[in-house]
DNA sequence: CTTTAGTTATTGATGAATCAATAACTAAAG
DNA sequence: CTTTAGTTATTGATTCATCAATAACTAAAG
């Protein structure tokens, strides 16, 4: 046929790919999926992405980004980062969810270069989160920082297999 | 041909089926890989278990009951248990590798029949362990749990994906 | 304007590979 | 012979990826 795009295509892909990665899982998901999600045929996913892996790596970064930025974006001190930090997280949880069961996904997945974007996205969390604690005074920091992430990890777990009661209730 | 085994055969299977699931995930194992591993035919497999995935069932549960057997055996109260828990699990971890990376894997398959041994086998896990730090008078239980849940996987995936930057250095 | 030449967007068809699972068979033990 | 332990051969389904063809648009030429 014609031309009935417009818009951005290689983005209209990534977030498709974003919805149905998120559902079902790296392996579970086909190219064919992304394609019907995203409106067009399977094979034209190719034009954009190389590879389903070079999608998932494109849409993994992003969602690591989207952290990264939002961790960046909190504007905080001594006694209030650590909650700030939180907060900001929770947010971002809610309005990015597929985001967050992307992180989940990346863990499991083997192929290697998934497995990289996954140690670099993580490394890159903790550095900076290190840093900003640091910045404010925390005592112990580095268990503060561990602590802090391994909550993060296991809210995002708690969701991805819809496991609420993993979690302490009253932790908004 | 004959009957070159004597040992139990299904035993094996499970045990060869732990080391490659673990090692490649779910999805990248194929039946060939475990028959290999455990010096049969591909076909064989399915002798003792119906479906790729009972396998992987059979194996994820062998993981999840011995965390809670490694747990029913620690014998402590009070002030002393969570650091003799952590301990216990410490020497699980070096014990059984495999069966932790299998926790990891489990929870990002999709397949429903996984993801409810998935559920259940963190569920009880958690359970037990508010039970436990209850009657060891721990303050605050539901959010001491979380966090020591929250650690525990934690220390699971920087195995896993071999970034051992992600925890604090001086635990353990 | 209106051809015409060229480009961009997109699809249908399909190849090659991989895999779980089944069926049919064989050989040893008792 | 018949049960047990195991094999080889095979299949049906799936899926990533390629490719040739085509529809729709743009811009230059007359």
């Amino acid at each position: 046929m014609g031309r009935p795009s417009g818009g951005n295509r290689k983005e209209e892909i990534l977030e498709a790919g974003l919805e149905v990665f998120a559902k079902k899982g790296y392996y579970n998901t086909t190219t064919a999926h992304i394609a019907e999600k995203a409106g067009i045929s399977q094979p034209y996913v190719f034009r954009f992405y190389k590879t389903k892996e070079e999608l998932f790596i494109a849409a993994l970064d992003r969602a690591f980004d989207r952290i990264l930025d939002t961790f960046k974006n909190v504007d905080a001190s001594g006694e209030q980062l650590v909650e700030k930090m939180i907060d900001a997280y929770d947010k971002l949880s809610e309005l990015h969810p597929n985001e967050i069961a992307l992180q989940v996904i990346g863990i499991s997945v083997t192929e290697s270069a998934i497995r990289n974007a996954t140690q670099k996205g993580l490394s890159n969390i903790r550095s900076y989160t290190l840093e900003r604690f640091r910045d404010a005074g925390i005592e112990n920091v580095e268990r503060e920082v561990t602590t802090f992430l391994a909550r993060g990890i296991l809210c995002n777990i708690s969701y991805f297999v819809d496991l609420p009661e993993l979690i302490d209730t009253k932790n908004k």
